[in-house]
DNA sequence: TTGCTATTTTGCTAAATACCGAAATAGATG
DNA sequence: CATCTATTTCGGTATTTAGCAAAATAGCAA
């Protein structure tokens, strides 16, 4: 978990997974929203793998990432349990609350 | 908001702002979960105060410290809201999602 | 094969981070 | 006032991080 959470803690790869939550996009699409080098972006599309939050697909020779949406979704509940937030899964069972 | 994510990034802080989940704790009694010199844990204190992660109330010669949960809760419900994930928003109007 | 395009890997800096011991601060107490 | 306790601030080091340019890799196409 703790690598989802040092990869979240860097602007450009958030904003990185949000452009990814709208579609797939090649690593030379994702650096056309940034203005740093394709080296730079390239280490962060690395940092985001290891934490299994993107997933790359070879298509000739361009990349395509994808967003691994639940892997995301589940570290970000994890941690919101971690502390007793309220989450979506706060409400599977009323029952629990009462007695 | 990029101070809290920071500052979440840390498996010393985190575990900090679980131990105050529980109840508010002076320095010293954090300090006393880790094996970490008392500076180094003053340091980390920083960083969440300047997340407004967490507020110091003085009493004689202690700090005790307190859980802003609500700072923390709506820095995680946003960051859900970041990439269209289900929170307990969702659910405010049904309305919205039919029509 | 030669060359073109997309991307990563390498090698390197500069800045940020986490840590420590020693010194400083501040409140309480004899 | 002198001292004790709780905590932070200071000064320093080692590690990690984010960035870049240049070189390497890999697939495609002429």
């Amino acid at each position: 978990m703790n690598l989802v959470y040092k990869a979240l803690a860097d602007p450009t790869r958030r904003k990185i997974l949000e452009l990814l939550r709208e579609r797939d996009l090649s690593a030379g699409e994702i650096a056309s929203h940034f203005s740093l080098a394709k080296p730079t972006l390239s280490g962060h599309f690395s940092i985001l793998k290891a934490a299994d939050l993107i997933q790359a697909d070879k298509v000739g020779t361009t990349i395509i990432y994808h967003l691994n949406i639940s892997v995301l979704e589940e570290s970000l509940l994890s941690l919101m349990n971690t502390f007793n937030l309220p989450s979506p899964q706060s409400f599977n069972s009323v029952e629990d609350v009462n007695e």
